[in-house]
DNA sequence: GCATGATCATGC
DNA sequence: GCATGATCATGC
């Protein structure tokens, strides 16, 4: 062996000559005469072939002699030459039957990953494992702050399955450590301790805003410039980030937005379409320039809501449009509007008092839960379908092209709309569309109904 | 007053 | 010039 597993410096000494190069640079002919057939598992083959030791799932570190664990996961890079993680990384599974009986300092998600070893390595399409580039190695131990919230995503996930709601874990629940799906397709069920009903199987993840954090600080790059909510841990003693972030909203709740602009002796431009979003950072103590660390961290993404005196949004909540090309190509796991839907929101209302002037009148934090979700995924399916046959243009009247896109009345939850500069603004569609016999079509995207939003999310 | 098609404002 | 968050406009 080229490294001694007894000493962490001699691992990761080892480890640093991977950047820069493939497996196939540093190890391809033991892997070409070990009946290597083309195919298979990156973090498998860096295990076999480089660290020359047996892929395992055991409960213990990878290294096990220096509680290092090894992970590998690709990276993507973006249009200024930075990188960002492709996906999240998924960590051990978690044990329903066993988690409840632990505490989080000698829980196993805790044990096997508290020390880590990140090999990083450039996803190319269609390219040889093989022949992937490594491009950052690094060791990684938890900032205090982060594993303080860790810590109570780990919490809220086994308090979860105490109650019997295995089988209602979602992602968008937690912070910085989510709970995936692990397996084929939503199959592989498994029975949990406190209920009847089965539930998926589960695995710690670090969310891809947590990865992106983890890369740019081992890259030393991080070109983002961020304001942090959050600057020592005994903050997170007695409460959860989320009740810290509510908090720093009471004092404005009921005010209008002039009393609250005047506060922050600011002038903004109430005309702005980003002014609430503005408003908010504000209110978050986060300056206007920069983002806010934790949101990004964790995903979670600010939406600005105007209420009338009825409590039903004005408008119905759009998302950035979808491909055509793309959502042919999806299955519902990996498709982009799942991603949206299982994503963490902070919802910041605003209502319109009896005097029709707007007063800020309830933060919260919301994700969708399960049940929704495969309610939501009915209008996807049926915009797969029209898409695939052709078939998005009902009729054109006085020029109007009229859709059979799933509107309102076809689904409680969602439905899909144009979302473009106007309506020349178009995405390619991958078969004609029958009626106009145009090869594409105005932009559009999945919108949440205003009435989902009043009956789910204002008034729960 | 709502549903649907269309478009605007900002920032990168 | 586009992505994104947000809002407008019109017909029923």
């Amino acid at each position: 062996m080229n490294y001694n597993q007894y000493d962490i410096n001699s691992i990761i000494e080892y480890s640093k000559k991977l950047v820069g190069n493939t497996l196939r640079d540093l190890c391809g002919n033991d892997i070409n005469t070990q009946h290597y057939k083309g195919k298979g598992n990156f973090g498998q083959f860096l295990e076999k072939y480089y660290f020359q030791y047996e892929p395992n799932s055991l409960s213990e570190p990878d290294f096990n002699e220096v509680g290092l664990e090894l992970k590998t996961s690709p990276l993507k890079q973006i249009n200024n030459g930075d990188y960002r993680s492709k996906e999240r990384l998924v960590l051990n599974i978690i044990n329903y039957f066993e988690v409840v009986n632990q505490k989080f300092e000698n829980s196993s998600f805790y044990k096997k990953n508290a020390h880590l070893l990140l090999i990083f390595y450039l996803h190319q399409f269609d390219i040889d494992v093989l022949d992937l580039v490594i491009k950052i190695v690094g060791e990684w131990k938890f900032a205090e702050t982060d594993l303080e919230i860790i810590k109570q995503d780990w919490n809220l996930i086994t308090n979860k399955i105490k109650s019997g709601k295995a089988h209602e874990l979602s992602e968008g629940d937690t912070f910085y450590l989510g709970a995936a799906t692990k397996g084929d397709k939503g199959g592989n069920l498994r029975g949990q301790p406190f209920s009847k009903i089965l539930a998926k199987q589960r695995a710690y993840s670090f969310k891809q805003g947590y990865l992106n954090h983890i890369i740019a600080t081992l890259n030393n790059n991080s070109t983002i410039n961020y304001g942090k909510l959050i600057t020592s841990k005994e903050q997170l003693k007695n409460k959860t980030i989320q009740e810290i972030v509510i908090d720093r909203f009471k004092p404005y709740i009921d005010k209008t937005i002039e009393e609250i602009t005047e506060d922050f002796n600011k002038n903004l431009n109430k005309n702005a379409k980003g002014f609430y979003a503005t408003l908010t950072k504000l209110i978050l103590g986060v300056s206007l320039d920069k983002e806010i660390e934790e949101f990004d961290k964790a995903e979670i993404k600010i939406k600005t809501i105007r209420l009338k005196s009825n409590n039903l949004p004005k408008e119905d909540m759009s998302f950035p449009s979808f491909s055509f090309l793309d959502i042919i190509n999806e299955e519902w796991d990996d498709s982009s509007f799942k991603e949206i839907l299982e994503t963490k929101y902070l919802f910041v209302f605003f209502k319109y008092d009896e005097n029709n002037i707007l007063r800020l009148n309830k933060v919260k934090f919301w994700n969708m839960k399960q049940t929704d979700i495969l309610e939501a995924k009915k209008v996807w399916d049926k915009v797969k379908n029209i898409i695939k046959n052709g078939e998005i243009v009902h009729e054109v009247v006085d020029g109007i092209r009229h859709t059979n896109f799933p509107n309102k009345r076809f689904n409680r939850i969602a439905h899909v709309r144009p979302h473009a500069q106007n309506a020349a603004d178009t995405f390619p569609l991958p078969v004609k569309d029958k009626i106009t016999n145009q090869s594409e079509y105005t932009k559009q995207s999945f919108w949440l109904n205003n009435s989902y939003i009043r009956d789910i999310i204002y008034s729960e």
